[in-house]
DNA sequence: TTGAATTAGTTGCATAACTAACTATATGTC
DNA sequence: GACATATAGTTAGTTATGCAACTAATTCAA
C-alpha cells in the first residue's frame, strides 16, 4: 500500500483534532483559571446571544453549527444555571426566543477578553493574511458541504 | 460595547465549529452510507494503526490529539467489535500495545478512498497553497499552546 | 534496597455530539 | 375548511469528551 493514499486524510486529521481541540481546551481552561463554571460550548451560544439577543433555537442551530437536539440540552443547562431564558414567541407559538438574565450580560465582557487572549496566545507568529486564508478556506469546505 | 470586541472570538468561532465539523460529519455520513459501521473518531484511531501496527495506548493519544480517558474508552468499543486486540508488551508490563485484527486490515482501502473523496468534495476551489498555510497555521496554533 | 516520583492505563462523573423518532404548530393546496 | 407537508423543538439511545482520582508497573535516588 503506497504511503501516498494517507495524504488528504492526513490533512483531515489536522483539521479536525489538532489545533481546534488545542485551542478549545486552552480556552476552558482559562475559563476555570479565572473561576468561571460555563463550558466553552455553552459560551459559543452565549457569544451569539450577545451579539443579537432573542434569537431562537432555530437560528441558534444555524449559527453555531449544531443540531437541533445539542442545542436543545445545551439550553437546558444554560437555563439550569439561570444565564438564559426561554420565551415562547408570541407571533409564532412553535418558536422559543432564547433571552440571556442580567447575570449571563455581566459575564461578556470577562468571558471576552479571556478568548481575545486565548486567540492571542494561539496565534503567535501567525500573520493577518494567513489568518484571513484559514477563515476562507474553512468557508469554502463549508459551503462545500452544505 | 464595541463590535470589535468579538473580532478574534470570531475567528475561535470558525475554526472550532464550521468546517471541522462539517467535514467530519460528511465523512461519517459517507461511511454509513457505504455500509460501515464505525464512528470517525474510532476511524482516526485505526487510520494510525494502518501507518503503524502496534502502537502504545499513550502514542495513540499523542498521535490522535485525545486524552488517556478518550483512547482508552474508543479501544473498549474498537475491541467490542473485534477491530482491534490489546497486547500486553512483554518490555513493559504498563504498556498495552493496539493491534489490528484481520478485518480492520481490510477496512483499509475502502475508509482511506471515502475519506479521500470526502477531502475531494471539502476542498474543490481550495488551492494547493491554501491548504499548507492551513496545516502552517494549524501546527503553529498547536505549537503555541502546547 | 527501599521508598518517592513517574508513567501507563482504567474508572466515575458531567457535558456534549449525532441520529431517529416523536409532538405541536404553521402553511399551502385542493 | 380539511388534509398533506413543512418547520420548531423535545426525547431516547449510543458514542465521545474532559477532568479528577485511582491502580499497577517502572525508574530514580538516598
Amino acid at each position: 500500500m503506497s504511503n501516498n493514499q494517507f495524504k488528504r486524510g492526513e490533512l483531515y486529521s489536522v483539521i479536525n483534532g489538532m489545533a481546534s481541540t488545542a485551542v478549545a481546551r486552552r480556552l476552558q481552561k482559562n475559563f476555570r483559571l479565572a473561576g468561571l463554571e460555563i463550558t466553552i460550548e455553552q459560551w459559543s451560544v452565549l457569544y451569539h446571544l450577545w451579539k443579537q439577543d432573542g434569537l431562537s433555537q432555530q437560528e441558534l442551530c444555524n449559527r453555531t453549527f449544531r443540531d437541533k437536539p445539542s442545542i436543545t440540552r445545551l439550553l437546558d443547562n444554560l437555563e439550569k444555571q439561570k444565564l438564559v431564558k426561554r420565551m415562547p414567541s408570541k407571533d409564532d407559538r412553535r418558536i422559543n426566543l432564547v433571552c440571556l438574565t442580567e447575570p449571563a450580560k455581566l459575564l461578556q465582557d470577562k468571558t471576552i477578553e479571556l478568548a481575545n487572549q486565548t486567540m492571542d496566545e494561539a496565534l503567535v507568529g501567525v500573520g493577518k493574511n494567513e489568518i484571513e486564508i484559514v477563515k476562507q478556506v474553512f468557508q469554502k469546505v463549508y459551503d462545500n458541504l452544505l
